[in-house]
DNA sequence: GTCTATAGGAAGATAGAC
DNA sequence: GTCTATCTTCCTATAGAC
């Protein structure tokens, strides 16, 4: 995992976010980030105070990296269906899981406020776009009226963290891309 | 959490539940487990192999109890719609999480197909069931005729996995609520 | 900045006495 | 059936040399 060329706190921290989204928190030790940096543990508690500070540092580029790309494919579509649509049908390997949300079924990040916090503004900036998207689209009638932006963000972006465990569940991709299918038929029976 | 009046094994498959549930499997050890139970190590392993059998053992004993329930919980309704609908607004404490869906998250549990298997079953079951719920409700009229059974039933499972998701990641049962409410209301749509 | 040495404790299990 | 001892490896650092 080597990568030649690049610093050795960025290689710690592209390590951190590959074996936090492989293995979680608690089952990712310093040693193993580490090997997989190719330095040493000098090195690891040089630029970062521990296991913790570094964690955090993985998730928030994990996060960011998250954030820019739902930015990106909501900007396709041009009405708020398009939009929403666009976000769930998204092209993912639901086997490997959301690398921030899974994140919150880890009891030590749940546990602290400094690991948690990364995950919850994630989970808050996608659920507020997309309430904005869709209450774009109630305004301008292109959506039912009655249509709730806030309660519907919420649904399709837990149908698609709900259908990554379904997915594991199963070990198959099927799951995943039913439940979205699902969302998406129930969602264009809004259009006004 | 010493309970009297109970058997050495049934104390550990109990801790074990418990502990799963809270801290996941690589989180829990048998060391944890033990104390929880009151048990010492040579109780532990001449009642099960390891670590991996007392999980399996818990694992399945929590699935039989969450499949129970969630029977119970569809059986209320009348209409295919009061059904789902009961399902997804049962009372739930979504910061603690699903104790089968939890498992999924796992590493060690989706890299096992022993470990694994307890949750498959528990999401082949649930979805099925609510499949057939919903196929009933299209054969009978009362529900849109295109409506896809096996993708909406997919979808509101999501639903509630997903609710949990990002209540842990907020730290509030709020999300939880909304997702739940948003699904609600599509799926009120979708009476013919 | 990076390396090696060292450390106290936990993880996961085995052995054998009682 | 349960207990204590023992074992090897890993975890998460800290210390100090280079």
């Amino acid at each position: 995992m080597y990568t030649a060329g690049m610093e050795t706190s960025e290689r710690l921290i592209e390590s951190a976010q590959a074996l936090l989204w492989e293995r979680g928190y608690v089952g990712t030790s310093p040693k193993a980030i580490q090997e997989r940096a190719g330095a040493g543990q000098g090195s690891m508690y040089h630029h970062f105070r521990g296991k913790p500070d570094l964690a955090v540092a993985a998730m928030r580029r994990s996060a960011g990296q998250l954030r820019a790309q739902a930015e990106e494919q909501m900007a396709r579509g041009g009405t708020a269906l398009e939009k929403a649509t666009a976000y769930l049908v998204r092209e993912r390997d639901a086997l490997r899981g959301c690398r921030v949300g899974r994140m919150a079924m880890d009891p030590d990040v749940v546990a602290s406020a400094q690991l948690r916090e990364p995950v919850r503004e994630t989970f808050d900036w996608l659920t507020g776009h997309l309430a904005a998207v869709l209450a774009e689209g109630v305004a301008s009638g292109e959506l039912r009226p009655g249509l709730d932006p806030d309660d519907t963000a919420t649904m399709i972006v837990a149908v698609v963290q709900g259908g990554y465990v379904l997915a594991r569940a199963a070990g198959s991709q099927e799951p995943f891309d039913s439940a979205v299918r699902g969302a998406v038929a129930l969602l264009a029976a809004q259009a006004a």
